[in-house]
DNA sequence: GTTAGTGCAAACCTTTTGCAGCTCT
DNA sequence: AGAGCTGCAAAAGGTTTGCACTAAC
């Protein structure tokens, strides 16, 4: 979708189009995923089995510099880690299931309205605005409150929300 | 402010009130500072100089799970470390400078908006809510608009926004 | 042919873990 | 007394850096 466009004015400004960067460029733009370095890694070493993980960070480093991806933490789902999706024209929140993970986008007149406000209160001049909304999603909700009944008076077992942290990386 | 009630609800809790969290929730609790861990990591030990770090980060977590804190991104300004805050009754938004790092808190309807159009919307529960905005502040505005003149031309050199991330710390 | 970009290895920063010993209640 | 906490050392997870080589323009 975008990515067309973002080549083009990468080349504008004098940045080369390296075979990796094309790569990587095309997996970020498939719109609706929020992949994080490591699976865009793991992606583009399926296309392009030299590729280096190093070069995944320093291409999203050039991306977000640029303006052209955004970066989320999506609640830190799943550890500490970051996601990432082209910038879009239109600003949306980011809403995550806290159990599955699931990930659904918000678009809504607040989100520009808080940009204004700010911009008005504070005379700030606003660059970038992320709203992250964590809870659970419908289907969570219920099986939530199953196991809630079961494992009833458990206080405070270690978290679910942080137990899910420790990703699964495999050794590269 | 509100330490005194957080370590009530603890003491309901059955959590214990050691010295090295007393100190801890005090310092959290100085509101308008958003420490990080290392940040409080320091002051802890200005009080007691046996405390570790690895204490300062088991309780924040303890805190944070029981919802007593919130954990803040400050749009990754000079890092990837997280910033504390105690959780206050009123919803709100970080507005951060992306030059000087001042933050400014952002009370508004268009936060509680988001809130409930996302129950309506996707059924969601929400849990959770954080928007940060980043920019530039007044002050800085002006800043930079001179150092654009003065320094013209220079498109990509290494952002100062990502410049600004190695964080100076004392191998204490 | 230049100069920007890549890969590699190694560092870095932030956070977590395992375990033995200490301390709140 | 005893479970809950702490400190220490060590590891893990995520990201960045230095440098010699390679490739885009």
């Amino acid at each position: 979708m975008a990515a067309k466009s973002i080549k083009g004015s990468l080349r504008e400004r004098g940045v080369r189009l390296t075979r990796q960067r094309k790569v990587l460029l095309d997996l970020i733009d498939k719109t609706g995923l929020h992949l994080d370095a490591e699976q865009l890694y793991a992606l583009a070493k399926q296309q392009d089995s030299k590729i280096n993980r190093v070069t995944v960070y320093r291409t999203l480093n050039l991306l977000k510099d640029m303006g052209m991806v955004d970066e989320l933490d999506l609640m830190h789902w799943s550890g500490g880690q970051h996601y990432y999706e082209t910038r879009l024209k239109q600003e949306h929140a980011h809403v995550i299931c806290l159990r599955c993970g699931k990930v659904e986008e918000f678009y809504g007149e607040p989100l520009q309205k808080i940009r204004r406000q700010v911009e008005s209160h504070f005379g700030f001049q606003v660059l970038i605005a992320r709203t992250e909304v964590g809870g659970y999603c419908p289907h969570c909700r219920r099986l939530r409150s199953q196991e809630i009944h079961t494992a009833a008076g458990k206080v405070r077992q270690d978290s679910a929300v942080r137990g899910r942290r420790r990703s699964v990386r495999g050794k590269g």
